[in-house]
DNA sequence: AAATTGAATTTTGCATTCATTATTAATTTA
DNA sequence: TAAATTAATAATGAATGCAAAATTCAATTT
């Protein structure tokens, strides 16, 4: 075996891979606001691009659902209306449940002691009032459940989803009391990971999901009728 | 109201939407193969558009998981393999149990009768043997109960998941026994649906998708050990 | 002054060009 | 002659150029 074999070749992604990285955060963020148009021209400036990767970029973004592109009048942020909340809400639940299913025939116990991990940070955020904190290791925790479910496809299309309402459940600021339920849950999802209950994860996940977009929906009407 | 209200403005496609929908027609038909490189400058030739176009719709399609991006050598028609589609299945099935329960819920009297005339017509392929009029049908209905589901957002995840198999599907060809098994599987998808069933109609379309990918699978199977 | 017209400017979509990187062919070396 | 090296050719990725469309803004009309 030549010592060489083990030197794998370096990945450099092309520009408008890591354009479409980089405007996806720069969405979620709210760097580029909900509703705006995107400053192509600024944005290449800015960045240091020519518009070709920038194009590129937009449309991948376009077909994910981040941005609609109106002909001869650039792209827009899309962000999201409560209809379309009402249309991906149901569509996550059915993915989480599947993860969930997933999860518990698979999960490793390494993956576990990740997962149980990254549960306390999350409660120590949530003793200490962190919402950004608590909101990034909540986030984690999702992501590992889907690694988990060692399911690619499903993977690729939650997070699709997910980024979709990012923003709008960062904006959407839990109560005190949602929140303290929000942690119950967690714990309860915890507990049925452990146990590889699959029907059970699959349920909590799904009734979990139901009031964090209850949360969202709240939010979403009551800024649509501020306008 | 002035009579010009009622003028919609025309809707043109940009030439990478238009390339985007060919190029994803080609690849289902066979027109572009599996594992094959696409000839990005012959394609732009025969087509009559420049690269930059081709090159937008190349980076949309690999986004949909319809083409692979292999830095600085083009890009490569997907296929798909046994893996994926063990993976791809469990999240149709979710999708397809879902748009049951929503068709059931939401679809209208003219679009049962859509359905219904699509079922008729599709019976009167298997009676004579005609597969690919079969194949267009039943694709059709499975259209319809999307549509009935009216979640936008559903139907663009299963289409562009359903694309992905389509292909193989289409090559891998049932047995006399299975195409009378599926025949029979639809009149209850049917009967299901003009119940109002959510539960039976969810349960029946994850069947009846469990036994389409055990049809696949096997000429996967059978495909791989062939090389 | 409000609405309408019409240039000037900007933006957009696409084609073209150019530098870099792969691939192939030709040549040399062992 | 087979492997290795080099040169020639083709492809890819990204920048630039250009015509068509949209937008802005000033001029004109009502």
């Amino acid at each position: 075996m030549n010592s060489l074999d083990s030197v794998r070749s370096i990945r450099r992604p092309s520009l408008h891979e890591e354009l479409t990285d980089t405007l996806r955060t720069m969405i979620v963020e709210g760097v580029l606001v909900a509703g705006e148009k995107v400053p192509e021209r600024k944005l290449c400036e800015k960045l240091g691009v020519s518009r070709t990767p920038m194009r590129e970029a937009l449309k991948v973004l376009a077909a994910d659902g981040l941005l609609t592109l109106q002909p001869n009048r650039g792209a827009k942020v899309r962000g999201i209306t409560v209809e379309e909340l009402e249309e991906v809400f149901p569509l996550m639940g059915a993915l989480e449940a599947l993860a969930g299913e997933l999860a518990c025939a698979n999960v490793s116990d390494a993956q576990m002691n990740q997962i149980r991990f990254s549960h306390e940070a999350m409660l120590d955020c949530y003793h200490s009032s962190d919402m950004p904190g608590y909101f990034r290791h909540n986030q984690r925790i999702h992501e590992l459940i889907l690694e988990a479910a060692g399911n690619q496809a499903l993977s690729d299309m939650y997070r699709t989803l997910a980024v979709r309402v990012r923003r709008a459940r960062y904006l959407a600021n839990m109560s005190k009391e949602r929140w303290r339920m929000a942690v119950a849950e967690h714990e309860q999802i915890l507990l049925a990971l452990e146990a590889r209950d699959p029907q059970e994860l699959g349920g909590i996940l799904k009734r979990h999901l139901e009031n964090k977009f209850a949360t969202v929906r709240h939010w979403l009407n009551s800024q649509q009728s501020r306008e």
